[in-house]
DNA sequence: CAGTATCCTTTATGATACTG
DNA sequence: CAGTATCATAAAGGATACTG
């Protein structure tokens, strides 16, 4: 009796999406594939984030069961993030799209140049 | 001179991820994959998605090159969207993330309520 | 170092009415 | 059918100050 296509609310492609499209998610697993890392770390190794989205973002993963967070009780304290078993694959579906902004982003701009130049004024 | 590193702000990653990292996007890139389609249809198809919104994030895949529309001459006129060569290598990238959210998304679902459990209450 | 709290601005999205 | 225009709200993101 359940509509049967994948696109109703509540699918779960639906869930994913309104998961990671945002603007700093996937940025975050790609970083994290590289093995563990602190908080700022991260902070200064994304260019243009905040303390607080870094951290909103960070949280949002862990309790998605995606990202692991790991207090290190040293003197200030040290917090390592890493990606779980379940991130790891995650991270492993969004790996080809960070290669094809890297190899495609170029011929979408060109795109974007032609459209403003001709289906406009 | 230039920072390496592929997080920077103008990096292809973060230009890409600013253009599919929102509501509808991937999500009309995945309809599209299965062949032509109208405005309407796709409008029929998911649910929730509002005129404008459908409208605007046709468009923007339009002059991103990464959809093609194509007018009908009937009357009403009918339009007719479908990926572009260059859209179908990116849809093929986002295919797995579909893959990858309906055999996980429970795991997430769960994590989330162990989350809410024990870090939380 | 690794955060939280608060205020504020911008962007995204939605509802509704209208058109060739 | 396939849109556009306008108004309104919600959600995302950023700046800044503060804390164990």
């Amino acid at each position: 009796m359940d509509a049967p296509n994948p696109y109703a609310a509540t699918c779960p492609t639906r869930q994913l999406l309104d998961r990671i499209a945002d603007k700093w998610t996937v940025l975050l697993l790609s970083l994290l594939n590289d093995g563990p890392i602190r908080f700022n770390q991260l902070r200064r190794l994304i260019e243009g984030i905040s303390q607080k989205m870094l951290s909103q973002t960070l949280r949002k993963l862990e309790r998605d069961g995606l990202v692991a967070r790991k207090v290190i009780p040293t003197v200030p304290v040290t917090v390592e993030y890493s990606l779980t078993p379940l991130g790891e694959t995650l991270t492993r579906t969004i790996d080809p799209l960070i290669h094809w902004a890297e190899t495609h982003m170029s011929a979408v701009n060109d795109a974007q140049k032609l459209y403003d130049r001709t289906a406009r004024g």
